[in-house]
DNA sequence: CTGAAAGCGCTTACAG
DNA sequence: CTGAAAGCGCTTACAG
């Protein structure tokens, strides 16, 4: 069974020096003769010393924990989120704990305030649609635990945010399909509640009204962001007298239940049909024909989020130094072309 | 900023009562009158106590913290499996930590070895390929930190392990492609030291076998668990003089990746090709056709898991009871036929 | 059934 | 630049 693990008191006896002592070279204080840091790093090599991180957050108060907080169970999108935050995490010594909240449940006041207090947590990170949520970002306020939140629907002055611009995203990838020559583009909707949902459509709309069309309700569906929740929408669009050329889907999920419609249907794509996604999932490379989408550089974002977080825990920790400002950083978006967009077939 | 937060003393001097008392009705311990139990919890409620889990831990030694380790970075499966435990543990009070490791690097043992001293982990869920991880399990043996495998290749006495059967799995998969009249059935094979890869070949050379037929090294092709592993595979069996009539492709990504390849030959399915995946991930329904495959209960198997590890973590606590023996579950899997399968056409 | 004391392994003021 | 003391909020023996 396992030995004694080696503790300050153990590192300043073979240093021959105090645990205070000690405690400044693990800290990285200044007012450490280089001789003394020098045996003190040394001994804690040779004893291969581990500091205890219960007893560093009991006193101190940093527990080198932060909370990735979402409401998007299993979805793809939130596990290339957590690939970014764990790079990030990894190389600056912090661990990544994982809270799916029930969004639609009651305890999300209760289950976030557990966290914060049971676990003081150093950070936290919200993605869609938590980080939207009031109620948890009133709950982080008042635990004064600092937080970043990934593409929020507004920016708050108090809360630094990560994001691209969807609205631009998603009018960029409709005037690719009007310069392509359609003129009639179905559109099918992101969950409602979701700050995407909007932006997307918004984006849609005004590339439309740049080619001086309107939307149009008829040709408009409200899906959910799920592969299930577009074949209905999908299904009535292309059983309209006059089918849409296109159809844009929220997200690359929808879009592939898009594409199964249509494959069910007989349609050959793209030259029936074509199809755009949003985000560029992995998922969009492996279904047929390639969805030409707008790429979210997920994994940067999240990098970019973790990156900003750990920086402000940095400052809050040397009260001498100016705190970070808050910062709003919008991250370049691009237009993937793959095969699932072509010029609509004469008719 | 934050209120000052309750502590054990907060709540002992509601009560009346010594915070040991207190203590014990935290823990649930026996000797507590239930009389003094209730006035302990009705003071709990009232200043809603949250037990600081860095002093449990430092003195205690319990973190409530469980880990998965990994390295299958940002793969549905992880997902899945993600989804499972979350649910058993927050169920138990317990909050998960996400650790991938970087499988190849050289730095396994000291990341491992980190997060356990540091973190004074309670349990650890080990999923492919670092549940077959000998230095990763050595070092948990060492620490004294219970684990528990998921899909191991060999079960080991000392460690509980969750599994399907994978081998019979492959074999029921095959057997169907057979039934439908295939003789000439192409496989491609998964990373290699992945314990699923060979069991999952295995039971395809079983069930060829009960068919009076060989394997031949022609028609399998080396794969990598991921979509693009399976793409060159793919194109020279479908290059053949006497292509295959199905193609058994070990995990559902790289089925998605024959399917494109079949697409992208103008072939049409399932007709000209039959194209089976493994796993059963969401994938597996978003992509045309969707495929037959076989259904291994990840999240099932995650929660298993979990209830394992938390059953085990409890008896430990208490040490007049027996420990729960080493229990290795076989939970069963599902042949799900879709649309990708289907008999040869006549040639 | 209940409680007073000591201590877990660190960090925070406070002195030198 | 360095160190002795006190304390973080709990739990573990140990007494009653």
């Amino acid at each position: 069974m396992a030995e004694r693990k080696p503790t300050i008191i153990d590192v300043a006896r073979a240093a021959g020096a105090s645990i205070k002592t000690v405690s400044r070279v693990m800290n990285n204080e200044r007012y450490v003769s280089a001789e003394t840091r020098e045996r003190v790093m040394k001994a804690m090599a040779e004893l291969q010393f581990q500091p205890n991180r219960s007893a560093q957050s009991l006193k101190g108060d940093r527990s080198y924990l932060i909370a990735h907080i979402y409401g998007d169970p299993g979805g793809p999108y939130t596990g290339e989120i957590q690939m970014g935050l764990l790079n990030r995490c990894r190389q600056q010594g912090y661990h990544l704990l994982i809270e799916e909240i029930d969004y639609s449940g009651g305890d999300v006041q209760e289950r976030v305030s557990k966290l914060v207090h049971q676990l003081n947590l150093d950070g936290v990170v919200l993605t869609a649609p938590v980080t939207d949520n009031e109620a948890v970002m009133q709950v982080l306020d008042e635990a004064g635990v600092p937080y970043i939140r990934v593409t929020p629907a507004t920016e708050s002055p108090s809360a630094s945010s990560v994001r691209i611009d969807e609205r631009a995203a998603a009018a960029d990838l409709t005037l690719h399909l009007l310069a392509f020559g359609h003129r009639r583009i179905g559109f099918i909707k992101g969950r409602a509640n979701h700050a995407g949902t909007d932006l997307r459509y918004g984006g849609y709309c005004d590339a439309l009204r740049e080619y001086g069309l309107e939307p149009e309700p008829e040709i408009v569906e409200q899906g959910g962001f799920t592969y299930r929740s577009a074949l209905a929408g999908a299904r009535r669009l292309l059983s309209l007298a006059d089918p849409p050329t296109a159809i844009f889907a929220s997200n690359d999920e929808m879009a592939a239940g898009v594409l199964s419609v249509a494959h069910d249907r007989g349609l050959s794509l793209p030259s029936d049909l074509s199809v755009v996604g949003f985000d560029d999932i992995q998922l969009s490379e492996m279904v047929w024909p390639p969805l030409t989408t707008v790429r979210q550089p997920i994994q940067e974002m999240a990098d970019a989020a973790a990156e900003v977080l750990i920086d402000l825990l940095a400052h809050r920790r040397q009260s001498d130094t100016v705190p970070p400002p808050i910062a709003h950083r919008v991250l370049p978006h691009k237009l993937v072309i793959r095969r699932s967009t072509a010029p609509p077939a004469k008719r």
